[in-house]
RNA sequence: GGGCGAUUAGCUCAGUGGGAGAGCGCUCCCUUCACACGGGAGAGGCCGCUGGUUCAAUCCCAGCAUCGCCUACCA
């Protein structure tokens, strides 16, 4: 006998298991021969740590790899983390702060030395964490966005763009953080609605009597204004073109304009243009002839600019925007204020308001590449799954605009751009000085200038620039690396949609123009975690639940497998810890169940066993042996098929209902009848036991490593494996199914399921065994119930059971009427007439609703004459069943009425 | 403004053009020799509303309602 613990701790078992993966290299698929398989991981940020997100991303991709690695293919899961440009340089940052620093005065090279000092000290704190979860990624080769190698690529790109003219400087208005004081792409904008102030200012007209009447909700850009606009068509302004207005407060004069963008039934039809604050106001200016000026009055920390006029220069944004709207008013200009609700932009890292400024920055031509990059998707060279994602990405990509790539901090790949500060030559003019090099240059390539006339642009990239190259970069590129020829294009990459965008998107374009492939044959795409309400899971609201404590609470595979089985709902999984709760009891069951098998193990059945394993599928096998492999065979085809669709929910409640359900419920209670007898059929019972029980945890080891690594190793011994750990082992793919046996299980199953049902509404308690009668309808259901009657009494605990074609039902039986078989319980006067009746009434009431279904169609003409031929049969043989079920059940409750008369 | 998604048992959610499902919760019976983190039985649903297509609609189409998300230069 094999002792094993009552129920499973997964404390030590997990470490113990995980550090014996890693040390026997089993993630690295160097030395595999099989076909390659590889993932890359989405890399989280360093100042991050692991949350539900990361957890459920990281569980998918460990149950595709694990599975993969399973069926023999050369497995690799890229592990790394991105630098986060601007999130790591504010958590630096603020730990300055607290030393009475910033990183002016520590100077830009000692400030990155405090950044990868940090990094060294907090940024592997995801990986472990992901460690924790059973992750099986091949951390020999975690990359860093910020390693040498990916640095490498990142200027390969910069340069190899520029010469191709997808890279340019430009200075036109960009999405501007002030409190980070950097430019952001227009993704790192995020937009939210809120209610704000519609303010009417009367602006008089200069040169003749009237005003012209303009709403804003941004009161204090009024002095950067440098002309008002209306629609040219617009009756009530169109002759006011060419006038000019008496900008309050600023003492300039201001043209009117026309333009047709400006929507006359907006607020009065006129607007206030601001072309240094605002976009569309910026829009306008261009399309003037000549162009508006452009005056800037708030400079890059939020504050108003020497421009803004003495009065208001210095102070924040928004007092002067109050300042404004008093003086205003006090000069009797505003008109009216009304409520509006308006949408504005934040900075997506510390929520402040953007401020949209004037700047020179860097960007990418994008259309020529995003044009590649539908096209990947439209031909199917990518698959987004799920597809209704992809209607999403080309409406993106059809509309992109050129991507902001340079930031105003110094954490992150500065730009390989230089300045050369003679331009001694007219080439060198003509490049406007601009050296674009991988490596510093020694001198000016244009005109011969010393290193020390060269000044490198101040500027990093944007984070993402970096993770787009993240498929190839970390495999070695722009080396031609074994690597990357082997793994790449990736197979599968798996993400939220949070970031199809940001990432998604631009690393299929760089993949297909630096690599002239794609970068993964599919996207798969999972919903994003929140809490069980539905809210966003942020640290404000409190609600964030932390997949550590989770792990800590249920174990890492009571965990995993929640995630699983949560994966397939829509956008959103509410995160339920209940559900865990459930899961963890179902870990325990499975090793209940293995502890059962254990335990009628001996050290000295190994021999009997093995040579029973080995011819597991003759047909000196039981009618329940037989049985539970065809359902592990179903079980296992559909496993695969759910995976190989990234269906995870299926996949895992495929496996749960099989081992819970078949497998435990109804399997090893069937086994018990030969495991305690001493028939040599006990030994066929038990090499079944230890075949499912071997298959079922390998089925379920992508989805649970550690508590099925744990069992297998204990049953090990007993099955002859060659490998030395599960995860190594070979996953169950095709089976053969016995669709007799489980026909004939049916018929058992009905006959227990139909004694047990009257036990249940009789209350008869569990323990007193009962007599019972069956009669079946024809011969061979007969057949198969008098051979397998053991089952019957002890599933049933029936005592003793009769069956027979031509019985009749003993008075003061209860009845239960099954598909071809009816169930007596003879219930010597203890039966409750009243309630039998009422009980088979309730069940005849039922079956009349169905019969009223199907007799109508049966009935109707159109029905026979266009449904298919197999539904009209189908429905034909239901309606058959029905009515003989229908008339088996009146005659039963007839019978008791006349009982119930004999009685009175 | 444009787009997408959701609405199914008390709760959280699967699902399918042809007899409504799971987990948890609830009710009842049971500490039977793997497991009370267990076993058995049961109750509970005009599948959001209104039309349309169809022999047949919870499922397809249109509209509406409610909620959520994404996207956008309406000041």
């Amino acid at each position: 006998m094999t002792e094993i613990e009552k129920s499973y701790n997964p404390l030590g078992i997990e470490e113990k298991w995980y550090a014996f993966w890693t040390e026997k290299g089993y993630f690295s698929p160097d030395g595999i021969e099989g076909r390659p398989f590889s993932i890359v991981i989405p890399p989280p940020n360093i100042t991050g740590s692991l949350h539900m997100g990361h957890a459920l991303n990281s569980a998918m991709q460990d149950i595709l790899i694990r599975w993969k690695r399973m069926l023999g293919f050369k497995a690799l899961w890229v592990p790394g983390t991105d630098h986060a440009g601007i999130a790591t340089q504010n958590v630096v940052e603020r730990q300055l702060a607290h030393e009475g620093l910033d990183r002016h005065k520590l100077g830009r090279e000692e400030f990155i030395e405090r950044v990868w000092q940090w990094r060294s000290e907090y940024g592997g704190r995801i990986s472990h964490q992901l460690r924790k979860i059973g992750s099986s990624c091949d951390w020999s080769r975690e990359r860093f966005t910020l390693d040498e190698g990916l640095s490498r690529a990142v200027r390969e790109v910069f340069v190899r763009l520029y010469n191709e003219g997808l890279i340019y400087r430009d200075n036109r208005l960009i999405n501007w953080c002030p409190r980070c004081r950097t430019a952001l792409s227009d993704l790192e904008v995020e937009h939210e609605e809120l209610d704000g102030t519609l303010t009417y200012i009367r602006y008089p007209l200069a040169d003749r009597n009237g005003r012209i009447i303009v709403a804003t909700t941004r009161p204090e850009t009024m002095l950067g204004d440098t002309a008002v606009a209306v629609n040219p068509d617009d009756e009530r302004y169109k002759d006011m073109i060419g006038s000019m207005i008496d900008l309050p407060l600023a003492n300039r004069k201001l043209p009117v304009v026309g333009d047709r963008t400006v929507d006359p039934a907006f607020g009065t039809g006129a607007v206030k243009v601001t072309p240094s604050h605002d976009f569309s106001d910026e829009a306008i200016a261009k399309r003037q002839d000549p162009q508006l000026p452009f005056l800037k009055v708030i400079g890059e920390g939020g504050r108003m600019t020497d421009n803004a006029g003495r009065r208001y220069a210095g102070l924040d944004r928004y007092d002067c925007r109050k300042k404004v709207v008093a003086d205003l008013k006090e000069a009797g200009l505003i008109e009216k204020e009304e409520k509006y609700r308006h949408s504005i932009g934040h900075c997506y890292r510390c929520k402040t308001i953007i401020e949209p400024l004037s700047t020179p920055q860097w960007y990418v031509d994008i259309k020529p590449l995003a044009k590649e990059a539908i096209d990947a998707v439209r031909d199917k060279r990518i698959r987004i799954v799920p597809d209704s994602w992809e209607n999403t990405y080309f409406s993106w990509m059809e509309n992109i605009r050129d991507w902001c790539i340079s930031r105003q901090i110094w954490w992150g790949h500065r730009i390989p751009v230089w300045y050369c500060q003679e331009m001694r030559n007219a080439e060198c003019r003509r490049q406007n000085g601009i050296i674009v090099s991988k490596d510093t240059p020694a001198s000016c390539p244009h005109c011969g200038a010393e290193a020390v006339a060269l000044r490198q642009d101040e500027d990093v990239l944007d984070t993402w620039f970096s993770s787009a190259l993240w498929p190839f970069s970390t495999l070695g590129w722009p080396d031609g690396t074994d690597d990357l020829r082997t793994f790449y294009p990736t197979n599968v990459l798996v993400t939220g949609f949070d970031i199809l965008f940001f990432w998604v998107a631009r690393m299929i374009m760089m993949g297909l123009k630096f690599m002239g492939d794609v970068p993964f044959r599919d996207v798969y795409i999972h919903a994003l975690v929140r809490d069980s309400r539905g809210q966003k899971m942020s640290k404000s609201k409190g609600n964030v639940l932390d997949p550590l404590i989770m792990v800590e609470k249920y174990g890492a595979d009571a965990f995993r497998f929640s995630l699983a089985a949560f994966a397939a709902q829509g956008r959103d999984i509410r995160f339920s810890e209940d559900r865990v709760e459930g899961y963890r009891f179902f870990v325990n069951k499975l090793w209940n169940a293995s502890r059962f098998i254990m335990m009628n193990l001996g050290a000295d059945d190994r021999e009997k066993l093995s040579c029973q394993l080995s011819d597991i599928s003759r047909d000196r096998l039981s009618l329940a042996d037989r049985w539970i492999l065809s359902r592990l065979a179903s079980t296992a085809s559909e496993t695969n098929k759910a995976l190989s669709e990234y269906r995870f929910n299926d996949a895992a409640n495929a496996i749960y209902q099989f081992i819970w359900h078949e497998f435990c419920d109804w399997y090893i209670e069937m086994s018990k009848q030969s495991i305690y007898s001493d028939s040599d059929e006990k030994w066929n019972t038990l090499a079944c036991l230890l075949y499912v029980l071997d298959n079922s945890l390998r089925l379920l080891h992508p989805f649970m490593p550690f508590v099925t690594e744990e069992l297998w190793q204990t049953i090990k011994s007993y099955i002859q494996a060659n490998e030395e750990s599960i995860a190594i082992s070979g996953y169950p793919e095709t089976l053969p199914f016995d669709e007799k046996a489980e026909d004939e299980m049916h018929y058992i199953m009905e006959a227990i399921i139909g004694i047990r049902n009257i036990r249940g509404e009789m209350n008869i308690s569990p323990a007193t065994e009962v007599k019972a009668v069956i009669k079946a309808f024809d011969r061979r259901i007969e057949d198969i119930l008098l051979k397998n009657l053991n089952y019957i009494i002890r599933l049933a605990k029936a005592g003793d059971v009769q069956v027979g074609l031509n019985l009749e039902k003993p008075k003061g039986s209860a009845t239960s009427v099954k598909d071809m078989l009816e169930v007596y319980l003879p219930l010597h006067g203890v039966l409750d007439t009243e309630a039998e009746i009422e009980r088979l009434l309730k069940e005849k009431k039922k079956i009349d609703e169905s019969l009223l279904q199907a007799g109508k169609k049966l009935l109707n003409e159109d029905f026979l004459k266009r449904a298919p031929k197999d539904i009209i049969d189908k429905e034909r043989a239901k309606y058959d069943d029905l009515i003989l079920r229908n008339e088996r059940l009146e005659t039963g409750i007839n019978k008791l009425r006349e009982m119930e008369v004999k009685n009175d």
